[in-house]
RNA sequence: GCGGGAGUAACUCAACGGUAGAGUCACAGCCUUCCAAGCUGUUGGUUGCGAGUUCGAAUCUCGUCUCCCGCUCCA
């Protein structure tokens, strides 16, 4: 199993994972491999690049496009079509600005951070000062940190925030916990929403946000879709939609982008039955990882938060093992009855359910569960992506899960005459009405076989001298090459019952 | 934002003060045919951008933009 260690193992450690902790760090070939074969096979384009690009934001080509929309397509059958009280949504992701209010993202979604100029390590500002606080305490000086604590939180309500932690860390000397440093920047605050304004004419717009997550727009609805849908705690909704955050470190390919998809269902239960569906969630959740995606389960691991967010009263990453790190691709949270609470509270609109049996109403407590679909997607292809020596030459293939790969077969002439390309589009022509195929004519079988192998087609069908006369074909399997014989008039029914399985 | 590294063809790289090249890929044709064979041809680069030095800059200098890695924490 996996032998990450959390972030930050040392609780009592404040600067948190502050300090470089010394894991095993060079340069992942993996990962540059991966990216070039992912521009080249059209998978994933750096966004803009003809003008240089734009930092953590991509592009999906043609083929990545294919694998998501399967990726996202087996995530939406698991959840809406395998559950009958779970339903979707597709809220906009502008919403009332008073929705971020309500959701603690305006408060607490913006960072203030101070950089220690001798070591050029980067803090939070206010877990520099909690640290000195628990620092202090741990040494007997009770007084000293009460006095430290009450000026901390005068500070976080001081309008000028920043400044005001600033001067607090000035004025009580906190020193940096890695180098022990006094050498500080000024306090700058890195706001992770997205804002933009509403209206056409320059500065007289409100300002609006672009959503953070998806999860408020299911909070909102609520009630309209429990309505519109009949349904009764416990109840899901589920929603795949894209979520923008202004990271201040971004990076790791496709792994954390300003502008990313998240697929998301809040489970609705019952208040104190939470832990029970937390536990079937969290599951569930993994099995599909496994089963769904694929991967390979020994790279796939829990991670128990214990330093829990505001709203949650339990939560765990499902954490994939990449080239770069072992790092998550799904959160299972427990949110209480947080986000329904506070929108009740800033709309004024009951958020309260009335439960038919026990006739009586009350605040639905709520899991998650949230999966970064370009995570997955990453996660996927990493998976996938294996290589073989082949006389010097480079042998790539993916080896997708034929319900993912974007291309599901490839049809090939085994030569440009006899007739045998009309026959290979005749059958081109006919799967296409089914599944995504490509007929390729070009260049020696062996080349042909190995593009498909490339992004992963898991079936080539091959037309030659004997197809001809008898009207068999050869399908060629892509993770063993191995060949068989089967009738063209089977060709689609073994497509059929192949991508079922 | 701070520190470090890097920008030359779609990809991998060369040219190191004297007219920007190679391989791969792609495309067309010939030939061959079941695992990247061969031959011919074609497309494709104002060397990230802008200044400066110089008779002459991909190359030296400065500025600028962008990307990558690390630092905050997340999906």
């Amino acid at each position: 199993m996996s032998d990450q260690k959390p972030a930050s193992s040392n609780p009592s450690d404040h600067s948190d994972k502050s300090v470089k902790p010394s894991k095993p760090k060079k340069e992942t070939p993996l990962m540059d491999k991966l990216t070039s074969l992912a521009k080249r096979r059209g998978f994933v384009f750096q966004s803009s690049e003809i003008y240089g690009g734009l930092a953590a934001t991509f592009d999906y080509g043609p083929m990545g496009v294919e694998l998501k929309r399967n990726i996202k397509d087996v995530w939406w059958d698991a959840m809406t079509k395998s559950h009958d009280n779970i339903v979707g949504l597709d809220a906009a992701i502008l919403m009332n600005p008073r929705v971020w209010e309500a959701s603690g993202h305006v408060a607490g979604f913006s960072d203030p951070m101070i950089d220690d100029k001798t070591s050029k390590f980067r803090y939070r500002a206010d877990h520099l000062i909690e640290g000195y606080i628990k620092q202090l305490e741990r040494k007997g000086k009770v007084e000293e940190a009460s006095r430290v604590m009450a000026a901390f939180v005068e500070a976080q309500n001081a309008d000028d925030m920043p400044r005001a932690l600033y001067n607090l860390i000035i004025t009580e000397q906190i020193k940096s916990p890695d180098s022990g440093a006094f050498d500080w920047t000024e306090v700058r605050q890195f706001n992770l929403m997205f804002k933009t304004s509403l209206g056409a004419i320059a500065g007289e717009g409100a300002d609006v946000y672009l959503r953070p997550e998806t999860a408020q727009g299911i909070f909102v609805n609520f009630h309209t879709v429990r309505e519109a849908s009949r349904l009764q705690v416990p109840f899901g909704i589920a929603q795949i939609g894209k979520a923008f955050r202004n990271e201040i470190v971004k990076g790791n390919f496709i792994f954390r982008m300003l502008e990313f998809e998240q697929m998301e269902m809040q489970y609705f239960v019952k208040p104190n039955t939470q832990a029970a569906a937390f536990e079937m969630w969290k599951e569930e959740r993994m099995r599909w990882h496994t089963e769904s995606l694929g991967i390979a389960p020994e790279k796939l691991s829990f991670y128990k938060h214990d330093k829990l967010a505001h709203y949650a009263d339990a939560a765990f990453d499902i954490k994939y093992q990449f080239p770069f790190g072992t790092e998550e691709v799904e959160g299972i949270h427990s949110r209480t009855d947080f986000d329904l609470k506070r929108h009740q509270e800033f709309s004024g609109k009951s958020m309260e359910y009335f439960d038919q049996e026990l006739k009586e109403k009350y605040l639905p407590f709520v899991v998650e569960t949230s999966v970064g679909c370009d995570r997955a997607f990453l996660e996927v292809l990493c998976d996938a992506y294996s290589e073989a020596e082949e006389e010097g030459e480079t042998h790539v293939t993916l080896k997708l899960r034929p319900r993912l790969a974007p291309v599901k077969a490839a049809v090939f002439p085994l030569m440009k005459k006899e007739g045998m390309p009309e026959v290979g589009e005749k059958l081109v022509k006919e799967l296409q009405r089914s599944f995504k195929v490509q007929y390729d004519a070009a260049g020696s079988i062996g080349k042909r076989y190995y593009r498909q192998d490339e992004i992963g087609t898991p079936f080539c069908f091959t037309i030659d001298h004997d197809t001809l006369k008898d009207e068999t074909v050869t399908v060629r399997y892509r993770d063993t090459a191995a060949q068989e014989r089967i009738s063209l008039a089977q060709v689609k029914s073994f497509l059929t019952e192949k991508l079922s399985e």
